[in-house]
Order: C-alpha cells, then structure tokens, then sequence
DNA sequence: CTGAAAGCGCTTACAG
DNA sequence: CTGAAAGCGCTTACAG
C-alpha cells in the first residue's frame, strides 16, 4: 500500500525502451512493433504499473467527466434519471460528478462549469441562472430548462400531458376541474399550467379562480391544497383535479381520506410522473407518466454527440408521455 | 468561448511577476506582500483567469474527488443517502463521482480504486470482490459491506432491527410470524434473517421452514412471495409478516389485498427501510426506519477523517433504528 | 518503428 | 517577499 506507485519511466527502464514508446504500446499498440509491445506488456505485469489518468487528461486538455447539475439529489424523481444517465456516460468511457444544486453554494456552482472540471454538463434544475452556464461548456438541458440559455434540451411536452390529463377529467364527465400547480418559478409548473388552461378552453371549460391551487410539487403541499379544497363548500369545489407531481396527488388524497372523503367516488385526481410505488397506493393513482431512464439516456447520448465534435442543432428533444389510468380518478356522478 | 482560456503564466505577465507569485498570491496570499497580491488580482479581473484544478491536482498528486459505488442507481433507497453523502462532501471541496456498480462493467470497476481517479471510496454495494477495492484508496464501507474488506463501517444493526420488527408482530399477539427474505448474496439479508431467528427464539418461538419465502428486495419479488402465502393453508400459514424490505412489503400487501385478503385484518405486515410515500400505501405501512441521510453523511465524515490524515480504528458506526409503528400490522385476532 | 524533448498548467523547495 | 527551475505523470509532434 505504502511502495510507490510505478510510472511509466519505470515501465520503461524494464522493458528497455523509451516512456514515449511505453505510451505508445499502451494508448497506440499498433503503433510499436510485436516485440516491443510485448516487452512494454511485460514490464508492465512485473511492475503492477497503471496509467495515471489525471496525467493523461492534463495532456490531453480533457477531463472524461461529466456533471449533473441535479436540484435536490434526495428527490427520489431523479435517480431513475441518473440512472439513464449513467449507463450511457459509463460506457463511453465518462466520470459522472454529481452536484446537488441545493446544498452547493454560488461558488461551487460556477466551478461546476468549468471546463478542468468536466468536459460537459447535464442541468437537471430550471431554476438556475443562465449565466452560470452560459458559453464554457456543451450544455444539454434534461426535464428542466433554463429560459434564455440556448442548449440543446431532452425533455416531454409538458403542456400536452397536462393536456392529456384534463382529457381523462373531462372525458369522465367532470366539469368543476381544479389543479394544484407546482412552484412558480419551476417552467414545468408554468407549462403544466397552461396546458390546463388551453386543454379547458379546447373542451370549453375553464379554470375557476378558487380551483387553481398553489403548491410546490412536495407531499405536504399536496396536504395542504387538500385543506384548501376541504373547506370549500361541497357543491361548488372541484369533482375532478389534476396535480402536477405524484407526490402532490398522494398528499392530497391522503389528507381527503383522512377527512373521511372517498377517492374516487367522491373527488377524482390525476397526478403527474408515475414515480414508483403509486401504482400501490389507495387507490392506485392514475397519472401521467414520463420515460425517466429515457430522459436520461437521451440527454448524456446528446451531449456526447457534442463532444463527439458533431455541431449539434439546438432542437428540443420531445420524449412521449403517456397517461396511465388506474383507480384514482372516475367517472364524475354527480 | 473559442478565445483561449488565460492561465497563469498570462496573469504573471500583465501583472510583471513570476508564474510562482501568482501561484502563492491566489493559493496562499499570506505569502506575498499586499501590493502584489493586489497587482495579481488585478490581472486576474482583467484577464478572466481561473484556476485549472486539474492542473493543480495534477501537481498536488490527488483528485479532488470521491467516488461513491452504488448497486443500482435507479433504487430511490440510494438518493437519500447520496444526498447526505454530497452535503458533507460539497462543503468540504470534494467533487463526488457516482459509479453504478450494476452497468458498470469489471474493468471501470477496478478503476474505480485507482488514486488518479479519485482520493477515496464510499462503498454502498456489499456484493462486490473485496480485491476490487483493496489497499488501494481509502475506503469507507456504509450500509452494506464486504466481507473480508477492513474498512470502517458505518452501518445499522440490521439483527437487532429485524429483531425490532419480530417483537412488535409477537407483541401483538402473533405465533405464527413468517419472513420474506432479500437476496441471499446479500449481507443485509443475511443479518436481518439472523435477526429474525434470534429474536424469536428468544421468544420461544421459532421460523418454520415454509414461512420463510424467497425474495430479492423486489415489489415484483414481494408479489411473488405472496402468491406462496396465498397458496398455503389458510389455519397453517404465518399470520403476521415481516418482509426484510418496504418494497417487498408494498408488493406482498397489494398481492393479497388484490385477493381480496384484508390487511392487517387478515395478515398484518411489518417493512424495513421506511423509504418514500410508503406511509401513504394503504394501510400505511408499520416498518423499520433506516436513517438514511445521516447514514451518507457519517459515511462521507468518517472518509474525510481518513483523508485528514487520522489513522482511523478500524471500529463500525452503528447508527439507530426505529420501529415505526403505522397501521399495517395489528393485534393477532384469530 | 523509436527516442529526445517540449509541454499540458500548475506548485514548491531552494536561493536570494 | 520573490524568482528560476524542477517536477506532478503523461503525450506527441519532430527527427531519424
């Protein structure tokens, strides 16, 4: 553990050539003779030697990492996320540097774009200021996106799976539509939201003004846009409502149930993501659900298509949503 | 962006001092007399220079980075823990670089370990060879661990925890007290199978051959297990469960119920991990909390002690479970 | 096919 | 307090 660890002018003394052509026989074999590689190979075997890859990527003016810039890295929504990720980075041959956007300062987030940092970055938070990221790296933006930073971006129509949503409501009969709507500051929530307003218009609906809820995508928000609808008066609050995040949904309707409210004879909810484990919930939650692995797979596939050298076309990437009914919302009987 | 990145010799050279000046007047400014240093900021404004880390690594002979190795990214049961581990490690200037230990192949596994990449090693997949990840970094071993491998452990008592569950279920009056177990490669499965025997044996009772079922942490495996419970006779078989994850729990409860069994009614069912949303199942689950963040975060504190230079006792960390007690298991009614 | 030498961008004993 | 020089461990034109 403690005896030093070889270098390459160690290899090179053993096997008797030079360090150039010891990189050589390891980074370029076709490039010494059948012999020397082998010797090289040898001297290798005997000394236990490795490759210093931070020396090499010095040289090289490259990292081989990539970063994720990921808002809340204890938001379950994101794992499978990283996980699409990862499968694609690792094997080409790229680290993966995480940075939780939320416990890391100002600072550390400007070191995060530095190119002897990482030769490119993954934003997963929309809420970043474009600066930050502007113009020092290959940038793609995954899910969430920054307005004002022109990157390429994987993500799905959110406005249309809002759209989706209301469909299922209407098409159920439902005609007092609410929605609790994520952050403000989040353009998932402001997309989410206008898809719900336009898809109500289509279908000649609209959104009442106390049927439009705050929340900010978390459970207990969901809780407590189930007491808002709670003390509303029965006849007039909505039968049917949509949430934008599956967390939101379970809160909701688990705070309703607590209320004695049956779901879903009594008020209907769609939720949005179809995160693990809501398929098991009571009931089951009908939702929208969005192609996690994909999202990521596509995003690092996309920025190692810059990388690559390819002058990538800023277009979006749409990744399909697809609207998973299960128990939640029903038929409205009114 | 094209325009060449300055470094330091640019800076020295605007400011009229040596490349050694600038060094000490941005690493150590102490060193330099207050005009210099002013005299070098100065150029570092005008010049936009910063720093290339991985030069100073480089030179410095360390990364700047730990990586974490992760079974299965995609689990949810990671991110919190990955999230306590990233806000000690952010804090503390350590990059943190996540491996998938299941899409990675062996060859990036083993460089995983290598000093180049990385200053330390947070362990999080007990089923790894202990070779892969010897004697070559600093190692800390959390949650799970690898037989064979000395490294600090900071872990839970997964015995006494799965004895925790054991003694609610016989508190509450059951005799006949079934087990789904994890994976047998697993270490968690093991120790929390030993728990389970342990415990009732001290209650004079003991795990019948056919009450203990096959699993492998699964919702789909605890679905399975089910089906087996389902199939047994109805006077013969367990009556209160504990299910050595809350994954496999939600998957066993939503099997039976959708037989029309009632729980806790009928079976009452105990989990281990208390992860997300799983106090929203219905019933919401009685189960074993692992505290997952402070489990990250000691892990992450324990290898930067190491890195600090403290010889560190070999000695594990063993931090608190608690019953959780919700509404998944009741008193034996037979 | 191979070697000597310069260089990736820093830092740090060593002198002064 | 400051500079010249060596060096972290590789790679790669340039010659031969």
């Amino acid at each position: 553990m403690s005896r030093e660890r070889p270098r390459i002018g160690d290899v090179a003394r053993i096997a008797g050539v030079s360090t150039a052509t010891v990189s050589r026989a390891l980074s370029n074999p076709a490039l010494v003779s059948a012999e020397t590689r082998a010797a090289v190979m040898d001297a290798v075997e005997a000394t236990g030697y490795r490759l210093n890859q931070a020396a090499r990527n010095l040289r090289h003016r490259r990292t081989g990492a990539i970063v994720a810039l990921v808002p809340n890295l204890a938001n379950p929504f994101f794992s499978q996320i990283l996980s699409g990720i990862a499968s694609v980075l690792g094997p080409a041959g790229y680290n993966l540097l995480i940075v939780d956007t939320w416990t890391a300062g100002a600072d550390r987030l400007r070191d995060c774009a530095e190119p002897s940092l990482a030769d490119g970055l993954i934003v997963l938070d929309g809420t970043l200021p474009a600066e930050i990221v502007t113009g020092r790296l290959p940038v793609v933006e995954a899910c969430e996106w920054i307005n004002g930073l022109a990157a390429p971006r994987v993500k799905i129509d959110n406005r249309a799976a809002a759209g989706l949503a209301i469909d299922h409501l209407v098409d159920l009969g439902h005609r007092r539509i609410g929605h609790v709507a994520g952050p403000p500051e989040s353009v998932l929530s402001v997309a989410r939201l206008a898809g719900v307003r336009d898809r109500l218009a289509m279908r000649g609906l609209s959104l009442a003004e106390d049927a439009l809820y705050a929340g900010d995508f978390s459970l207990d928000s969901g809780r407590r846009a189930a007491l808002s609808w709670i003390a509303q008066p029965a006849d007039l609050r909505p039968t049917g409502l949509f949430l934008a995040s599956d967390a939101m949904a379970c809160g909701f309707m688990a705070e309703v149930q607590r209320h004695g409210i049956r779901v879903p004879e009594q008020v209907s909810i769609i939720g949005f993501d179809d995160i693990e484990l809501v398929s098991h919930v009571s009931p089951p939650l009908t939702t929208i659900r969005q192609p996690r692995t994909a999202l990521g797979r596509m995003a690092a596939e996309r920025l190692l298509h810059q990388l690559g050298g390819a002058e990538e076309a800023e277009s979006d990437t749409i990744l399909p949503v697809e609207l998973v009914i299960r128990s939640s919302a029903t038929v409205f009987a009114g």
